[in-house]
DNA sequence: TCCTCCCTGTTC
DNA sequence: GAACAGGGAGGA
């Protein structure tokens, strides 16, 4: 489930497989899997690779238009969801049943590779647009800000209403990239109860969560990410920060710091492990 | 503000 | 063969 550090692993080890490569054609193989507000796949022929990056928890392959005097820079953006998978391969690499979408990519050596965007579950999208368009995106406009980027004060000005603090801490609105494994790692590292209602989070709670949020990231970043069953970098490597799990997936397992049952519940639909005597 | 839906592979 | 995993859109 690529969070905001595995869309970090996949962004950093895809560029060095698709450096200056010029888009060559696109194969849609789902209809579903390309973003409704995108323009044609075959529109990114021509255009050359100019970087790799992530914004909250999307993959982004910045393009330039060689052709165009106007210099229109476009972008290939991928949402993951659940089990998004972006890579480089050679040529002769066949997709699969789970590939949504592919390119045929010319290296600047000449060789031809091709770019998949394979999904299991088919959650995930592809966009090709540009700058000025991708702000009709109402998800993009409104997307927070990113977790190494914010202060205190924007980060708990943010942190309000009455839903539970988890529910607040997903909501990519609220700061961009954290999904449900990091949710409950780092609110169990600020101690913090996932069910208290957002607006009942103190000042200095909101100082120990923000420093969790970027310490438990900047961890799982120098891990590669988490690996629990589909991610995979751009190398097609599994990431380390599973083993380091303080409470996802180990509901009914000791708390590390006390010793006691660590509670499974749901909390928006979303499965959520706490330690009640930890977190208050 | 909460619930359902979209998806498919894995586990119970 | 049902339950579960879950991000985000959209509807109640």
């Amino acid at each position: 489930m690529p969070e905001l550090p595995e869309a970090e692993t996949i962004a950093r080890t895809l560029f060095p497989h698709i450096a200056n490569c010029i888009f060559e054609s696109a194969v849609l193989l789902r209809q579903k899997s390309l973003h409704p507000l995108s323009m044609s796949l075959d529109k990114a022929a021509g255009l050359k690779v100019a970087g790799t990056r992530r914004r909250g928890k999307l993959v982004i392959i910045d393009l330039d238009d060689l052709s165009s005097s106007c210099l229109l820079p476009k972008m290939l953006v991928f949402h993951l969801r659940m089990t998004g998978r972006v890579f480089a391969k050679d040529e002769s690499w066949p997709s699969c049943s789970h590939t949504r979408c592919f390119f045929s990519l010319l290296r600047p050596s000449g060789e031809r590779i091709k770019l998949f965007f394979d999904d299991i579950r088919a959650f995930g999208q592809i966009m090709l647009t540009t700058k000025k368009m991708i702000e009709n995106w109402k998800f993009w406009k409104e997307l927070g800000p990113e977790p190494f980027e914010t202060d205190l004060k924007t980060f708990k000005n943010a942190i309000k209403g009455g839903r539970p603090v988890k529910t607040v801490l997903m909501d990519q609105k609220t700061i961009a990239g954290i999904g449900n494994i990091y949710a409950d790692e780092s609110l169990f590292c600020a101690g913090i109860n996932p069910k208290r209602p957002a607006d009942s989070i103190t000042e200095l709670e909101a100082q120990k969560l923000l420093t969790s949020i970027q310490a438990i990231l900047k961890k799982s970043i120098s891990e590669c990410g988490s690996s629990i069953r589909d991610y995979l970098d751009a190398n097609g490597n599994a990431g380390a920060f599973q083993n380091f799990f303080s409470v996802y997936g180990k509901g009914g397992k000791n708390c590390i710091k006390c010793g006691a049952i660590l509670q499974k519940t749901k909390i928006n639909g979303r499965a959520t492990v706490f330690c009640s005597n930890c977190q208050n």
